[in-house]
DNA sequence: AACTATTTATAAGA
DNA sequence: TTCTTATAAATAGTT
């Protein structure tokens, strides 16, 4: 038989290791992303799992993968988590979805606080503003014992005023034409859910690395 | 040769649809979803991506994977497309990715309250929460133009704070033996981080749905 | 959980 | 970027 020399090398093993040619990198970056959430939405089809994913590229650029929608399941996610964080065991007595969104807002702002802390360098910033900590000491310095569900509560509620403003403001300023884009995240709770949205069940197992 | 029977139909094309069979079902779900975190860690290792994925199994259980953490990238991901609610334009002032990041929250916040103030409605709004007020009277229901940066400072403070003694709580509390899986998001965060860890760039393209 | 036959993903090259 | 091809990797069905 006639061996016609191979036209290719085929797929190659590669180390898994970080690709330094960058436009390989790149290259790489494309195809397995493409097949990540090819894998995902496969996942949503077979399974009925819900998931979301966001990548951001070695050039920073974010992506993003949802069913029903990425927003959907952060939400729920944050929401979550951020009960599991006041080791809430009542968890949606906030009737609406307005306090799971304001849930998630708040899970963010803290989130947001933690990679401040990693940092250490606003900390010595902000604790020269002593003027205003010295009047919220009484709310929030005491004893961790109270730092309880009740005031978390509070804070959330008066999060959620303040958002209500925000909302209500942005509905009537100048970027209103640009709501749907720019303000969506404030007011689009309803986003197509299932029907089997009651809460439920477990907690996040959760990878943090590499195989 | 001798042609030994085969000892199994092998891999089977399987049509995409959801799987009806409840036990196969949850078994093709733990199969896939290992197989999407391993290729999610792969394409972070060879290319140096970030990426959060949460997945919601049939059973609404919650399972998530991140690098370098799973709050970080969404947190990320929050931030920006809430400071495009801002509608700041500056964006990577701040020296790090962090403090430009909250930075960026910082700003908007900002930028809403000034609308608010402009309106002269938040106040009445606000007054509304009342729980709260008795307790932070102090510290916000002072006139808008006192509603400053450095205020806003404070509360990123206070709620830092907040959440140390939260995380804190959590590493010492009955749970903590299940930290592994069940906080482990909390602490996780110093996986390998890739050295261009500077923010930048674009916004979302997004898929949502199948393929 | 382990085992393979097979399908699927993808590294290289064009 | 998109296509092709050979081969690595994932996984459906079975034990």
């Amino acid at each position: 038989m006639m061996s016609k020399k191979k036209e290719t090398m085929g797929r190659q093993r590669i180390p898994m290791v970080r690709i330094k040619k960058e436009t390989h990198r790149q290259v790489t970056f494309s195809k397995r992303r493409a097949g990540l959430f090819k894998k995902a939405s496969e996942l949503c089809t077979l399974c009925g799992a819900e998931i979301g994913i966001i990548v951001y590229s070695p050039a920073k650029k974010p992506f993003s993968f949802g069913h029903p929608s990425v927003e959907s399941v952060l939400d729920r996610y944050l929401s979550r988590n951020n009960m599991s964080v006041a080791q809430t065991s009542q968890q949606s007595q906030g009737n609406t979805a307005a306090s799971c969104e304001l849930n998630m807002e708040l899970t963010q702002i803290v989130g947001q606080l933690e990679e401040e802390k990693k940092k250490g360098q606003a900390m010595a910033e902000m604790r020269k503003a002593n003027a205003v900590r010295r009047s919220m000491i009484n709310w929030w310095e005491g004893p961790v014992e109270e730092m309880n569900m009740v005031q978390l509560q509070e804070m959330k509620f008066a999060l959620e005023e303040l958002r209500k403003i925000v909302v209500s403001e942005t509905h009537t300023a100048p970027f209103k034409d640009v709501k749907e884009d720019v303000f969506g995240f404030f007011d689009n709770n309803k986003v197509t859910v299932p029907s089997y949205m009651n809460t439920s069940s477990g907690f996040s197992n959760v990878y943090n690395g590499c195989f």
